[in-house]
DNA sequence: ACAAAGAATGAATAGTGATTCACTACTTAT
DNA sequence: ATAAGTAGTGAATCACTATTCATTCTTTGT
């Protein structure tokens, strides 16, 4: 025999996906997965088209892929959130502020991920993407509700509505009609709209009137 | 000249049209937009093809039409129970309950109004979907507030996280890997899920606890 | 009965872009 | 240098249905 993988192969193989990633990565934030042709993402990269699949099985696999990849930046900056200090109620609090801030600063990324419509597999990519920040307030709830400082209550339920009504309340702002005219970037005037945001959440968490 | 449109054909093709609408309507309620055909609604309808495009311009334009009827359906309905007896916080918790009971009777429906990845014009109807809720409850929490049974707040802010947490609530349930093994019809079994629904949204709403 | 106009038909077409695959170009071991 | 295998290429193909339109069928008024 004569031709073996060997570790510089393995590496430029691994460069090439990358850059694939990358550029598919750049292509979404722009434009959502609808737009992002993958003819456009191999020109981008610097790849043939058949060379896309010899590093994904399809379009639709690559964007789970990237689905996964941008979620999981998002998840670990509200995971962060909430291994900061201070009691469960106020750790939640910064991770809602979290979760709605960075959302409003790459709009159409955050759009694409939470209200674009997509295919089959990246749709369940996507309720996976949802049940982790589920997952991650109700741990704080139950928390929270160990310390005193959140009233007993369906930890899972409320996490839920959590993740829902800060979808919800994005969507409007995020869509890509509203973001054209975006006055993005200029971080302070979205304030009073987390902030809007919070205090229902929080009052539908603890009860309690600010 | 000759051919002058009467009454009797007026009529007709009057009759045709809705046959259409209800043969999408139905496909719709079966399998979501998605897999709606063209071809197979014609079918069913007794129509050919081509005259499915004498009465819409697309099957996109037909769809956002079911779509609007779908909607008006579900609203006349909470607008409903937002118009019957007792005090703002009451009626409203009668129609956060028929949204999601109504919701989890009619499951296909249900997710492809709230969750199923639609075209373009569908997914606008959607957004006033949504809106047209939010609206309703807008008015009730703003009468709610007056009657000095809601606290004073956001009230749009609060109806739209209210939207929010219920359409969330429902995706899991309502997702069609949910729904193929599904226990719908069955009533009962909905209503711990609806209660915690609305147990969550009413202490938002009030910042109290029952 | 006839002509004029519209309605209905459905087989053929068209548009779109993902995916394939026969081929070329590399890489490696001997 | 050669053989054997792998990676890369991108024009051609495919798949999928929505949509069209030349033709046929109906209706209407004279």
């Amino acid at each position: 025999m004569a031709y073996r993988e060997t570790e510089k192969m393995r590496q430029r193989k691994a460069e090439a996906r990358k850059r694939i990633v990358d550029c598919t990565y750049q292509c979404v934030a722009e434009g959502g997965f609808r737009s992002a042709r993958v003819t456009r993402i191999a020109g981008l990269a610097g790849v043939a088209t058949g060379t896309i699949y010899r590093h994904f099985e399809s379009r639709e696999d690559l964007f789970a892929e990237i689905f996964r990849l941008a979620t999981q930046r998002e998840v670990d900056k509200v995971a962060e959130a909430l291994a900061s200090g201070g009691n469960g109620a106020e750790r939640l609090e910064r991770a809602l502020r979290q979760f709605a801030e960075r959302a409003l600063k790459g709009p159409t990324m955050a759009w694409s991920l939470i209200a674009e419509p997509v295919d089959p597999k990246v749709e369940e990519e996507r309720l996976a993407y949802r049940k982790a920040y589920a997952n991650l307030f109700e741990k704080a709830i139950r928390e929270g509700i160990e310390e005193g400082c959140i009233p007993d209550q369906d930890a899972r339920q409320s996490s839920t509505c959590l993740v829902g009504a800060i979808a919800e309340s994005l969507v409007g702002p995020l869509s890509p009609t509203q973001i054209s005219q975006a006055d993005s970037a200029t971080e302070e005037n979205n304030d009073p709209l987390v902030n809007s945001i919070i205090r229902f959440c929080m009052q539908g968490l603890t009860g309690t009137r600010r």
